[in-house]
DNA sequence: TTGTGTTGTTAACGACTTGTTAATGCGTGT
DNA sequence: ACACGCATTAACAAGTCGTTAACAACACAA
């Protein structure tokens, strides 16, 4: 039941704490992947999948805040906590608009920075079920809006966003006439004859995905709008 | 007998409440939503059919006064519960006035919270099933207004919304004189000779979709209108 | 019965909507 | 700067439906 390990990429340039803290976090049980500098913690990144970012403000080469910025255009879900040694309030705000998750100030005990991760941490699961992959059963195929893949005889395909949010507005909307209008307005905010030929673009596109099953149809209401014929 | 799992929107920035109350109202039997800022929210909103929404007053992107405005104008009567973190006066009035239904103040217990959604959710189902299609009985015939489509032996007929506009306007004048006048300003605005043709056209073509019920029947009046002959 | 206007019915027309594919353009990442 | 992916726009084909036309059937009055 319990899940592997952690990994935690920690950015810290002062050897003596990151290597206590490394040890630290180690016997606890997490993955530390430790970098001496802002530029080769970003590089560290993007070449790994961690779990959780502790990353000191100060550093060379790259501060700790653009550093997060950098990580938060890769990933806006993962925790990031900042290591800073003044606790300035400026910086605090600074951070939370970077959807920092949580601040501890140097010098600071061991075990209140596994206390914050663990509290950090356990949102991740539950964070990712906020992104909790949402399974819609659509005929035989499985949609996978939160992944944005059509899955069907195991063959899966991955479709763009709008498309997504488009089928997605269509299985909930299923057997009942849906009009262009309110589509138009619930998906795109607004109407006008563009934006109606460009879901008529989608809707073709969504036709072809479905074709396999032939339970399934987006029909046509003539000056009105769709119907998806689906089973429930 | 028992329906299924009422479906909860609840935005909320803060993740730590979030989740919190993610997983508690999970285990007292409700689907969650959680969205983390207001414009998710709305999209989130947009894309499915929730049954309740639990919107904190302070959240980034947009706030929860102008998504519950946002929501109101698409579903007058979906129940709304602010979250907020001071109990101002003005703003529990801001709130009424969107149409919320219920407040609650932070910090506050779970219980209190569950209460009142027990609350607001006992209002719903009356309400709710008058939100959906208007399902009319004509004969042996049903007629699903707003899908456009009349029924009989399980078959599915779609009609244009012209001819249901019509077959609408003739249910609700059953067994009476309909003139021709009346008919021809109540549905086209206007009455000129070709407009006259053009509903004896749609009389036609009526007549024949409701051909398979012999006690249903539209008998021409001479030089005044119609009549819809036709049970209560 | 005959004449005149009304209604029934079918088909053809034409305006408009939708289907479909390709081209364009915009933003993002390299 | 470049390529790439995707939404939008363009362009044309196909389809739909309300109207109009055309003619037949009918009602009523003289």
């Amino acid at each position: 039941m319990h899940k592997e390990r952690l990994k935690i990429l920690l950015a810290e340039d002062d050897l003596n704490l990151g290597i206590l803290l490394v040890d630290y976090l180690e016997t606890e049980g997490f993955d530390v992947k430790l970098c001496k500098d802002g530029e080769l913690a970003l590089k560290a990144f993007h070449g790994y999948q961690f779990d959780l970012c502790l990353l000191d403000v100060m550093m060379p080469k790259m501060d700790g805040f653009t550093l997060a910025k950098e990580i938060r255009t890769k990933d806006k879900i993962i925790p990031v906590i900042f290591i800073t040694a003044k606790s300035l309030k400026e910086d605090k705000l600074k951070g939370y608009d970077l959807g920092a998750d949580d601040y501890i100030t140097k010098p600071f005990d061991e075990e209140e920075l596994l206390w914050k991760i663990k509290a950090v941490i356990r949102r991740i699961p539950e964070v990712k079920s906020d992104n909790k992959t949402e399974i819609i059963s659509i005929g035989k195929y499985i949609f996978d809006f939160t992944n944005q893949c059509l899955i069907i005889n195991g063959k899966t395909k991955r479709i763009t966003e709008r498309e997504s949010d488009i089928l997605n507005y269509l299985s909930n909307r299923r057997n009942r006439v849906i009009k262009r209008e309110e589509m138009l307005k619930d998906l795109w905010g607004e109407n006008d004859y563009f934006l109606g030929r460009s879901l008529d673009v989608f809707i073709t596109k969504i036709r072809k995905y479905l074709k396999e099953d032939p339970d399934l149809s987006i029909e046509n209401v003539f000056g009105v709008g769709f119907i998806f014929n689906a089973p429930k």
